[in-house]
DNA sequence: TAGAAGTGTCACATAACTGTAATACACTTG
DNA sequence: CAAGTGTATTACAGTTATGTGACACTTCTA
């Protein structure tokens, strides 16, 4: 849904400052002290992506990089490297170390946010898009807007998001705690049978407008989206 | 209709703050690399008005000034030179050669914007126009006036605030946060729960000469603005 | 300065959405 | 085909979000 970004910055007024200011922006935030706490909370849930400052409490900035460069997960993870100072010596070390892009101190929120969306659109592109479109179905995700063909389709909003969910991953088979994880949230309690009834819901509410079922049921697996080839 | 802005820059940080900054103020944005891509792009598009850096790879801006200049479309197009030195003989020159104004880098955005505006109301003040309209729905900001249809609609300034910022965003979903940011201002503690009580307010003011509600609720998201399609 | 207009909150009614459990159905396998 | 396992569907009760009128308070305006 939203695109989730760590920011790893030890600097208590310039984390909340980025805090909200991403926040506003319609990121979801998670914020750590250091190098080490940004390890955990990147391997808790995978970031979008990664703002880490050069100097860092327990584990520098350069050397969290370079574990987060070593797990799979974050191998791709784009990094933005904050920097005090400007040479040159810094820069190529940072980039070297694996980060993708670096900002020196102190720079423009609106130039943070162009890098970010820069990156983001390299490495994910389907996270900044409006409108992600699947054959015939149609989703505006600034309008929470639905179509099919040229229907609009009214969908709570649970459903809104696993639809989202869906088709950002085309084909792709989700477990019920998969999808619990990523529609519902993480720290959502709910039965997993509870999928079930929301992919019906889904079902049900497209199939009015639409004959062709684009959920496909994989038996003890879970569910997937994919438009009839 | 936005205006067409053409920005010719190569130094990429600035031509992304620039990008982002004019693409949130409402423009549309074209960004070029250098003076061929300039013409390029504006032989492509004819700009309302164009931002070029004086000094660029492959054509200087002087140069492609000029060549805009012979260009019957681009004749009268206004023209806002940037550079990086300051002095006379460059200014005389910019000018000479066709540009309409020059700023001196480091300059301020709202600057730029007040600069761009004044240029713009001179060549093209229709784009300026201080109406919008949305289907049979047209408000006058100059004037604090609202019209459904020809009837005159009389809104306090809470709710004249929210419909024109509704009408410069359609479709698009606020949430209350978003719109008490952008309506009541940054730093103004009002319940979200408001929000509510004026979107009501100007429901029923609308609803006196237009039967259908051009406010549309999504449930856990905010309100959105749509002229029923 | 009185009256009008506008503002922000609250309380309550209502509508929309959720999660669960029960039941019906489908598929697999021996 | 019967048992066993997994999924679809339905109903429902609980929860949450929204619509609205009332009201006290502030800010204009004549």
């Amino acid at each position: 849904m939203q695109p989730y970004v760590l920011i790893v910055e030890d600097e208590d007024a310039l984390a909340t400052l980025l805090e909200y200011n991403f926040t506003k922006e319609g990121y979801d935030v998670g914020l750590a002290g250091d190098g080490e706490e940004a390890l955990l909370l990147a391997a808790e849930r995978t970031p979008d992506i990664i703002l880490m400052d050069w100097m860092l409490p327990k584990l520098s900035g350069v050397e969290a990089c370079r574990r987060l460069r070593r797990r799979e997960e974050t191998r791709n993870t784009p990094i933005i490297m904050l920097t005090a100072r400007g040479d040159e010596t810094d820069r190529i070390t940072g980039l070297d170390y694996g980060a993708d892009d670096y900002l020196v101190k102190p720079f423009s929120i609106p130039e943070l946010f162009a890098r970010t969306r820069a990156l983001l659109r390299r490495s994910q592109p389907s996270l900044l898009e409006d409108i992600i479109r699947q054959g015939d179905i149609e989703i505006d995700v600034k309008a929470f807007r639905v179509k099919c063909g040229d229907t609009q389709v009214h969908l709570g909003p649970t459903e809104f998001r696993l639809l989202d969910h869906f088709m950002r991953h085309p084909g792709r088979v989700f477990s019920r705690e998969q999808l619990l994880d990523a529609v519902w949230g993480r720290d959502v309690y709910v039965e997993a049978r509870t999928v079930d009834v929301h992919i019906g819901r889904l079902r049900k509410a497209i199939k009015k407008t639409r004959k062709v079922d684009p959920i496909r049921t994989v038996r003890s697996a879970g569910y997937a989206f994919e438009i009839a080839a």
